[in-house]
RNA sequence: GUGGCUGUAGCUUAACUGGUAGAGCGUCGCCCUGUGAAGGCGAAUGUUGCGGGUUCAAAUCCCGUCAGUCACCCCA
């Protein structure tokens, strides 16, 4: 045998997750289940390795130099997964006569980027995604909206909001303030800067990068910084952009979109006509809403919109979608800062002591007939001093510790120990079966 | 991919302008031969990330390297 040892260390970006990590993380991944599976949605899953070119030309060049790309024994250009909407498409085309339309599906799946790790972004983290595919119903879009506002409130956050705007309606925007059509994408990514760079810089991003004129750019950061009542916004853009026909479209579904929430019942504080929201990526074809979390500096914690030609380059044909994303990881993360969550509740209820190897059999009777009631239940696997016994339930958080020693033993009873307030019993095993349920 | 900052015991960290590393927490033992989280006493743990250079002398200065971290790009 080797005497040589291995340094232990992880891959940067990469992570271990322990008992207490993973607490947190299911309680979110399974709020979120349980929400999407409410409204609809069904699981999917795909492979964690696919094609390369199922991703290329998808996502442009800067993704791309991202990829956990290689090949695979057999020779076949491979990449770990990217993200989890490219996939989906590919799985909706390769069944696309399987599949009963409108399909709703909901994904929870790690995906891979090799990116620069800083804080909060990781190499391997995990992706929450849901969808609509196959109708151009705006429905669709409001219902998700509503949905995501429910989730965020079964997380435990209540100052949050969903900022919702449309592209159809930032492109009549554009063409209104005289932009050419060909720098729509570059302009709305700079534009979605906005909440982080102000004004200022996004004047500046525009007018170095792109070839907008100044006039114009101001033309743009003043109808999209516009507030108010959401109807006012929209009689109001209405009148402005009246001769921008895809405009009045967007603004149409933006009217259909904000009637369905409020006769839906949702709080108005949770969402807002936020004509600045744009989106970054180039997919998107209509109504675009984000999330984001207003107190403390989190910001966005989700982005979705509708996408209605992405599917179809899989297809052949066009296939509407809508749907999006929830950062979970940030939410992971602020629920862990904020202690909204209490991730030291350790899974097992009871600790059995073993008093002493003698009494190795009347104490696993004793563990036994707790773990037959479904109370998990860790029995002490060494006869060592009641002290350290004692210090390893409280160092674990276990709330209740049995004592099975001699006195007990002779009487046909155990103590029972509550570790929160140092209380303790004489009683029957069954009775703490009946106490704990 | 670009740039900034930081590497001293398990963790947090001290060491004035270079003079052969000290503490708190934790760990372990004992006070306490049937009781944790409090208290008292005691013990163990460091080639100061690694390699080289300057110097009588380097944790401290210089170069390189590795690692971590933050920001940008981009994004979740």
């Amino acid at each position: 045998m080797s005497t040589k040892t291995i340094t232990p260390r992880i891959l940067p970006g990469f992570r271990d997750f322990f008992a207490e990590d993973i607490y947190v993380r299911e309680f979110v991944m399974n709020t979120f289940k349980k929400v999407f599976e409410k409204y609809g949605y069904e699981p999917l899953e795909t492979p964690a390795l696919e094609y390369t070119d199922i991703f290329k030309g998808e996502l442009g060049e800067e993704a791309e130099k991202l990829f956990y790309r290689f090949k695979d024994n057999g020779g076949r250009d491979v990449m770990l997964k990217y993200e989890v909407m490219t996939p989906m498409c590919r799985a909706v085309a390769e069944n696309i006569n399987k599949i009963v339309f409108p399909y709703k599906r909901y994904q929870i799946q790690r995906v891979w980027r090799s990116d620069r790790p800083q804080k909060g972004r990781y190499r391997e983290f995990t992706q929450c995604d849901a969808d609509t595919i196959g109708s151009e119903s705006v429905i669709c879009d409001a219902e998700f909206i509503q949905m995501g506002i429910e989730v965020m409130q079964k997380l435990g956050f209540d100052k949050f909001r969903t900022n919702i705007s449309n592209r159809k309606f930032l492109n009549g925007i554009i063409q209104f303030s005289g932009a050419s059509v060909d720098d729509f994408i570059s302009i709305c990514m700079s534009i979605d800067k906005l909440p982080k760079i102000g004004k200022g810089g996004v004047k500046k991003e525009l007018l170095e990068k792109k070839r907008v004129s100044e006039k114009v750019i101001v033309e743009i950061l003043n109808i999209v910084t516009s507030t108010g009542q959401i109807e006012d916004l929209i009689s109001k853009f209405k009148i402005l952009l009246k001769n921008s026909p895809i405009s009045q479209e967007g603004l149409n579904e933006l009217e259909q979109i904000f009637n369905y929430l409020k006769n839906a019942g949702v709080k108005a504080e949770f969402y807002q006509f936020s004509p600045y929201i744009a989106r970054g990526l180039a997919y998107y074809t209509g109504p675009i809403w984000e999330t984001e979390i207003l107190d403390g500096n989190v910001g966005s914690v989700s982005g979705s919109g509708r996408y209605n030609n992405t599917i179809g380059k899989f297809v052949g044909k066009k296939v509407p979608a809508t749907g999006g994303s929830f950062g979970i990881e940030r939410i992971v993360e602020v629920l862990k800062d904020r202690k909204m969550f209490n991730s030291s509740v350790y899974a097992t209820k009871i600790l059995v002591t073993l008093f002493d190897a003698s009494l190795l059999k009347q104490t696993v009777e004793v563990a036994n007939i707790l773990r037959k009631a479904d109370v998990p239940t860790m029995l002490y696997p060494e006869a060592v001093k009641l002290d350290k016994q004692l210090k390893y339930a409280d160092r674990k958080g276990i709330p209740y510790v049995v004592i099975v020693g001699p006195e007990e033993v002779k009487k046909n009873e155990v103590k029972l120990k509550n570790m929160k307030t140092g209380e303790q019993k004489e009683m029957n095993v069954n009775q703490i079966v009946k106490l704990l349920k």
